[in-house]
RNA sequence: GGCGACGUGGCCAAGUGGUAAGGCAAAGCUCUGCAAAAGCUUCAUUCGCCGGUUCGAAUCCGGCCGUCGCCUCCA
């Protein structure tokens, strides 16, 4: 079974063949940081950070690139969004930048994100923009007028080809605004020049001024990734314009092709409703990542295709976390029973399910990788696994650690919502777990005696401290809440 | 208005021609001293509506209704 894709490009399903046997050469659209991240930024890049990670698990050597806007990024009222955060908290805009970046890091750390490979910054690229703003003057696509630069969108036969947009036949000037000095109402600005009261600029051919929002995103995947590349990832909502502009302007500097697959993940709403900071309807990365555990966020963030919407909401929420505790319930389990587990051949057929439920697992995450059924089929294979090791029936040692090494695989290195395991490190924690396993075993004498009181009165007791106890018939187990 | 996505049980959701995965919630049961955890059972003759194609459609085609996204602020 080959890896198939969902390509924006054309709107289809298709087999995936790297440019290059075994390699997978990747750009993702990265965050303007200028604010905090919200759950809709963690949505999108838990996903990407599961589409990098399966292309890991699948054997191809990935070059992982995304970017962090700092420059050019331009609101509405053409006010730049750094800016305008650095003037109300009255610093300086790299420093707005700087620290939201860090940020950035540290929640999509705490979410388990692996790091790109490499986060090149608008602002340290700014000769690779001007240069191929130069070429693209040459080949007469770009012309400048004051100090500007803009794309001539009607030099390029194919503009539009990426979120199916076609020019309108009409003649400059006949809209009722035609912004700027612009040529046609869609050209989009390469380079800006910078009137006084701008902070951010840097010298050009044309005038002290900044590069254009999309400009970047062309020249960073040209300058690591070279002019053709395998995947080019980012949210939906930023199919046009910058997607679109992204396109034009590199296979009309470079004369090859740009991205050859475009994955774009669908938005997160609430009520229906897109999370965004202009709606104020966002949820911080870091304010959820204080309410629920981040293999449960991660699980949210998987409850639907990457492609389609996810609604955010604590109903929604809390379900992901139930589905993640039976999940997680079945790992802890096996790990516990690791300890004492014979170096027997017992349960050994056991082995073929596990096989079945990675080959499974490989065939749904395949097929443009639907995360969703993969939980599902780790959802199946939980059933099973706790119908197994709570059957009373002896399981041999090499049966837990295939269980446990199928979890960690398919949960742990490629969903990232199985935690590598709870180590005792500590001299506190192994302190507390020798005073929990003190008070488990005078429970158990308390209950062998029948004094019922006062083994409910331990169980309740250490329920209140965030201990919950589960008597088994080989032993009581514990696990924190 | 243009472009695009979508509408599946109480909720979330998978499913692109062969007769509805999975999770959450709910109810009953088993296990337990009681719990907890786990397992079992029940829970859509039906996939927004109306037509059509077909031996057969949630899946294909047409129309209608509704929701959402983008159309130079947004991952």
């Amino acid at each position: 079974m080959a890896l198939k894709i969902f390509n924006v490009l054309g709107r289809e399903k298709q087999e995936f063949t790297p440019l290059n046997p075994g390699f997978v050469n990747m750009y993702v659209c990265g965050p303007t940081t200028y604010d905090w991240s919200h759950l809709g930024h963690a949505k999108n890049y838990v996903n990407f950070d599961v589409i990098v990670r399966y292309l890991r698990f699948s054997g191809y050597n990935v070059l992982y690139v995304q970017n962090i806007t700092d420059v050019g990024h331009l609101l509405e009222t053409d006010e730049d969004r750094v800016i305008k955060a650095a003037r109300k908290l009255q610093v300086k805009p790299m420093q707005v930048v700087e620290e939201y970046t860090r940020y950035y890091f540290e929640d999509m750390d705490a979410l388990g994100v692996t790091r790109p490979d490499i986060s090149p910054r608008a602002s340290a690229h700014i000769p690779e923009q001007i240069k191929m703003i130069q070429t693209l003057i040459a080949k007469g696509h770009a012309y400048e007028v004051n100090g500007s630069v803009y794309f001539d969108v009607t030099s390029a036969a194919d503009y539009g080809k990426l979120s199916n947009r076609k020019l309108e036949k009409q003649e400059a000037g006949t809209r009722e605004v035609v912004r700027d000095d612009k040529r046609n109402p869609e050209d989009f600005a390469l380079w800006k020049k910078a009137e006084p009261e701008h902070i951010l600029r840097w010298d050009s051919p044309w005038s002290e001024g900044f590069p254009g929002w999309h400009i970047e995103c062309s020249a960073m995947a040209k300058k690591y990734l070279g002019d053709t590349f395998d995947i080019h990832g980012g949210g939906i909502d930023n199919l046009f314009p910058h997607n679109e502009s992204e396109v034009v302007q590199s296979e009309c500097a470079n004369d090859a092709p740009f991205a050859r697959y475009w994955m774009l993940g669908g938005s997160l709403t609430v009520d229906g409703v897109k999370m965004s900071k202009s709606l104020r309807n966002f949820v911080r990365a870091r304010d959820a990542l204080e309410k629920y555990r981040p293999q449960v966020i991660r699980m949210f963030a998987m409850s639907a295709h990457y492609a389609s919407p996810v609604d955010y909401s604590d109903a929604g929420m809390q379900a992901a976390q139930a589905g993640w505790e039976r999940l997680y319930g079945a790992v802890r389990l096996t790990r516990s029973m690791l300890g004492a587990a014979p170096a027997s051949d017992d349960s050994n057929s056991f082995r073929d399910r596990l096989a079945a439920a990675r080959a499974q697992f490989i065939e749904v995450m395949d097929d443009d990788f639907n995360m969703p059924k993969a939980v599902a089929v780790l959802q199946e294979l939980t059933r099973d696994v706790n119908t197994l090791l709570n059957s009373g029936q002896a399981v041999g040692r090499p049966v837990l650690e295939a269980i446990e090494s199928t979890y960690t695989d398919l949960g742990g290195t490629v969903l990232g919502i199985i935690p590598a395991g709870e180590a005792v490190t500590s001299g506190d924690s192994a302190r507390e777990a020798g005073l929990i396993q003190l008070l488990i075993e005078m429970r158990t004498a308390a209950r062998k005696a029948k004094n019922f009181s006062e083994s409910d009165r331990i169980r309740d007791e250490l329920a209140k401290l965030g201990v919950v106890l589960e008597d088994r018939a080989d032993g009581t187990i514990w696990r924190a809440t």
